[in-house]
DNA sequence: GTCTATAAGCCGATAGAC
DNA sequence: GTCTATCGGCTTATAGAC
């Protein structure tokens, strides 16, 4: 493959994916992901503005990507719309089980950056999370199940609490607890 | 007040409380927190051994004072089960518009330190947490509600949704829905 | 126990060559 | 568009005086 510009550009944008996930913002210098992608520190300023701009960058190249990996779990559970949700839960204690697993990007990015509210990668995460919001409303209005909206507030209230909550106890049983009742509300006991 | 020993370390401590949850535990340097204090670098040194011996008293300060802002919020609300803790909902809802709200200082940390799991500050959120957890569990079963562990579990794993998302979105209304959706399950409409 | 002074290295960002 | 080289400043932590 040739390395042209825009190459090079996804290449460091998948390094800092890779540093920024595994260490927080904060923690990795522009020298680490340079040195990850391959590329010299002048190089990626030219393909960035700064360090905030390569941050937001990050997370808006995951936003696509999660949100599609939602989809394909719960599409491919059978059953019920409660069954389909729960499964998330349960792909997500499994995820969470993996020694590389550190919480939700989106999350923690938001935490590190809690001074700037405005910041762009924030915004990014912002953004990102209503979109998972408005997919899980969809799909409950089209199951036919009454109060969409409010239920998928609450169904995203208990992931992002799971996701906070295994990350401080590493407990992956948050995110079983928080299916269980996601699956309840949405008519899964009845 | 005479400047001892004890004194300027709860001085140190005071001022990496107001630092680190305003502005981050990464963000803020040892020497920012020393100069707030009052104090030279070396003195704080004498106190602390390293700067995450520093993050981690900061947490542990706040332990004990977080939780009873919790149940003095629960006990001055009369009525029934869930609407004592569907105030604390609204309590954090409002704590949430103040424009020096930063979120949950315990979350906030681990999301920084997810690289580091073993972390004493980490220890220090998990403790908190499950001290919170637990407390509601005990509130629940006085009350003659059933299956009271697990009705804790869902309210903690609402709450901190609740502090995540009000922290990307900025908007109040996720604590406010966490509430109604904690009451509800506590009985709260029946 | 608190001070002044500084070590030793990493940080984000830039200059100028080609 | 990518390189080599480096700036000025900030970082955690320590040495030695009193």
């Amino acid at each position: 493959m040739p390395r042209n510009a825009a190459n090079t550009r996804k290449t460091i944008v998948d390094a800092a994916v890779s540093l920024f996930y595994a260490e927080g913002i904060r923690r990795v210098s522009v020298d680490a992901v340079a040195e990850k992608a391959g590329v010299t520190k002048r190089t990626l300023y030219y393909h960035f503005r700064s360090k905030d701009d390569l941050i937001a960058t990050y997370l808006e190249s995951r936003d696509l990507p999660n949100l599609q990996t939602f989809r394909r779990w719960f599409e491919e559970t059978d059953g019920p719309l409660a069954a389909k949700v729960e499964a998330i839960f349960s792909h997500l204690a499994r995820a969470s089980r993996h020694p590389k697993w550190r919480g939700c990007g989106f999350l923690r990015t938001a935490a590190e950056l809690a001074n700037m509210p405005g910041h762009p990668a924030v915004k990014a995460g912002s953004a990102h999370k209503k979109r998972v919001e408005g997919w899980l409303a969809d799909e409950i209005v089209a199951a036919g199940v009454a109060n969409a909206q409010d239920k998928a507030r609450q169904v995203v209230l208990l992931m992002d609490g799971a996701f906070s909550l295994v990350l401080v106890h590493r407990d992956p049983a948050y995110f079983e607890a928080a299916g269980a009742a996601a699956a309840s509300l949405l008519g899964g006991d009845g």
